[in-house]
DNA sequence: CAGCTGACAGATTTCAATATTTGTCAGCTG
DNA sequence: CAGCTGACAAATATTGAAATCTGTCAGCTG
């Protein structure tokens, strides 16, 4: 937490956003609440991000990157059977979302705000799940798994359809009884569809 | 609009609130409002309600049931084929959605607060609407147009796919050029998934 | 001279005083 | 006497003045 007299960089601001972030919620974070923690004057974070959205909308970016390197894995895991791997990464998508929700509470709300204030970055992050998931159905349409004639339609149309599991508006429900079952009943008809 | 000397029922409460509700949105529609609407005193209306809560919870339940009212009549159309009849169900419900959302976003938005406040009416509705959906699978299940072992499962599933065209927090992208196709999209592979 | 500071104007937020609303009930009225 | 009224206390919302924050920039510093 001593400011340390590094160099001020783009990396340890974001860095200390998180933690103003995680520490004061979204409301109350202010850049010059991220300054002090660094040390410096409020001014020289703004030498780095134009505005504060511009720095919030980067820490957005930081935290749904997060997610996607975590999922790549499994896409790219190409031994696997693409049904498997489908399987594998939705119940990953949502378990990593249920997680971040059940585990910290405060800090899962202080991301949704900033999710709905940066909808363009949530839409790259979800062109890039579904990216993945378009990988792992064209394998499957190539190992004659799945018949379908659009896989990239295909992807978006199981990411949509699995919206509940893993878009943050449901959150709420992720922790009652019988979601598992719910989301495995899903899961199960969708890929019966691209069979 | 003129205060009618006609006895004061629920029925001309619930209308006038309606009414209320519509001019001044969610936020600024008091009981005294209401009841000046009326020509009465407020204390006349907490006769018939016993809070504001309660009012505004049988307004939302009057007007979740008149869409579920619509979709009954599809639903209940058994000389139609079963899928045909969940493919116009699904549309119907939609575009019943996405009407209210497109033609009057204001009181679009003050049923959504509405809807918000009253997650146990909202509950009822929602059971309500899957039974009519069990109700249309289990057919298809019996002429043999369906193969699912749990038609009150599969039809709980077809529902929460289908979340991104019904929920209101989905509203937003309901104009967007496209939906038509996702919605064709998610509808086609869900009824592969059951057959 | 590259990078940081801190004073500043305008925008936004906070907070406490003020006003409105909710919900009750004793009593009026037809 | 069934149903309505309106005065009331407590809860909630509004308001506007004071405090804080955002974003800029001229000048300092190493």
């Amino acid at each position: 937490m001593a400011p340390t007299s590094e160099t001020l960089t783009a990396e340890r601001i974001l860095a200390a956003t998180e933690e103003v972030l995680r520490r004061h919620g979204p409301a109350k974070a202010t850049v010059v609440d991220v300054a002090r923690a660094l040390g410096v004057s409020h001014g020289s974070v703004y030498r780095h991000f134009r505005t504060k959205a511009a720095l919030r909308e980067a820490v957005t970016k930081r935290w749904l990157d997060r997610t996607s390197q975590k999922l790549a894995e499994i896409a790219a895991a190409s031994g696997r059977d693409p049904e498997a791997r489908l399987r594998d990464w939705l119940a990953a998508l949502f378990e990593a979302k249920r997680h971040k929700a059940g585990d910290d509470p405060e800090l899962f709300a202080t991301y949704t705000v900033l999710t709905d204030e940066n909808g363009a970055v949530v839409g790259e992050h979800i062109a890039d799940l579904t990216a993945q998931l378009t990988r792992i159905i064209t394998q499957g349409a190539g190992s004659g798994t799945f018949s379908v004639p659009d896989p990239a339609a295909a992807a978006r149309a199981v990411f949509q359809a699995t919206g509940r599991f893993h878009d943050p508006c449901y959150a709420r429900e992720w922790t009652l009884p019988g979601v598992g079952e719910e989301f495995t009943a899903v899961v199960d008809l969708l890929v019966r569809g691209l069979r």
